[in-house]
DNA sequence: CCACTTGACTGGTATATACCGAGTGGGCAC
DNA sequence: GTGCCCACTCGGTATATACCAGTCAAGTGG
């Protein structure tokens, strides 16, 4: 079930909610109706109906055999690839999700941080800091950085919500993409300490960058994602 | 330059190769000729381009600024994306590219390459560890299993070539999608002292399983990629 | 000379249509 | 009854067409 938070209103966006809400209600293997079928169904051309299936395969959801039809993936432990930032466990399927905010503030940025974000060093951002557990084992840590100028106000917001849809509902930024840097590092004390991790486990860490309309980069988000829990899955064409 | 291997010959395949050599002759964030201009170039239809380009744009060769045009990504290190399997140091730009084949023979199936295979416990499959090299600095280590029912002889073949193109040119098994799976990982000591890695440096552990058109799973590589070298790119749509 | 409108672009979205090759099941001929 | 073949369905590919919203520069009116 990704992006509960819909940014965009077209119709191959909301179909791909629809679909991914109808797949993991379906017991994996089993197969669902055809293109034809469905674009009639959604009231859309096929063409766009295959938009969505396509996300939706390449995110590990259905996978198509030709000649035969789509069919419901096996689930998997997390789906990365589905991850924008803060309160993803909402996302999760698992038990008892919590988030811990560590703190929220406003700092200068870093020159690492100004370079993601397209500032200049020392510009004001808010960084907010949270982790968040399933069934009460830390799952992931992660840093926000948003330019105040972007989003005046924003620690007065429910933090608890997704930040891709405080951006698009509070303040008119929708956020069109998101870019992804992972790498597989051992991470620093802090975090290593709130994901509970013994010293030197492996964790992901990822660099997301949101990007607006106007192709403006609306925050970046650093999180550490325990190597042991975590899976990313994709798949490539050729 | 991805895929040098093409296996498909779809017409938005053969375009993916002919952009992808375009893009990375071009300087970053130099603008791409309008797709409408492409299209006409390459006397296909817009549709047929696009799907192409949102290809290149995942894997993040090339971005899109709506209203103004495609421009060329900054480069990156080493784009993960691109990899599928054996000799995919061809596809680097950097310097001195070489391999060493660590070992090549069959074996029986242990119970998780034959569950990725979808194959019987001890069932025979060939298994090729090798390395690769940039530069004289080990970059990655992988070993690949592939059935030997599929592909008979397969190890009096050049191993120095892709496997795909093996596959697709001596076996008509062309590889049509590979579905991943990454993991970070500290290695285990065989594949660490092949990275010349520091005691519990992370790396990434590939799982990539190839899939031909008959939905069948036709190699299983995993691969280990040293963490401080490599970054993963990637860009989701809203 | 500046401000404003206009129009020719851009990429993004959506539709209708057509054909291909591979799987599948029913019905017919033997 | 068995086996073959044909018709139908499936996903995959490709095309032509249309409209939208945003950019940007050239031209125009004050």
């Amino acid at each position: 079930m990704p992006n509960r938070n819909v940014v965009k209103d077209s119709k191959h966006a909301t179909l791909l909610e629809a679909l991914a809400e109808l797949s993991v209600t379906l017991k994996p293997h089993s197969q669902l109706p055809s293109e034809r079928a469905l674009s009639e169904e959604y009231g859309v051309s096929r063409m766009t109906l295959r938009r969505a299936i396509d996300v939706l395969q390449t995110r590990g959801y259905i996978y198509s055999v030709p000649s035969k039809g789509l069919f419901v993936s096996e689930p998997r432990m997390v789906r990365t690839s589905d991850v924008t930032s803060l309160s993803e466990v909402l996302r999760h399927r698992g038990s008892n999700p919590k988030t811990k905010l560590h703190l929220a503030d406003r700092i200068h940025a870093s020159d690492e941080v100004a370079k993601a974000l397209g500032l200049r060093k020392g510009d004001w951002v808010y960084r907010i800091e949270q982790s968040f557990f399933d069934a009460d084992v830390a799952m992931a840590t992660e840093t926000a950085y948003i330019p105040t100028e972007i989003a005046p106000g924003l620690l007065e917001q429910d933090l608890a919500t997704s930040l891709s849809s405080i951006l698009a509902n509070h303040y008119e930024k929708p956020i069109l993409r998101v870019q992804y840097r992972v790498r597989s590092v051992i991470p620093e004390e802090k975090f290593r300490e709130r994901l509970e991790l013994a010293v030197g486990a492996p964790t992901f860490e990822f660099f997301a960058v949101g990007i607006t309309s106007k192709e403006r980069s609306a925050f970046l988000v650093v999180s550490y994602k325990r190597g042991d829990k975590y899976d990313l899955n994709y798949q490539l064409e050729v």
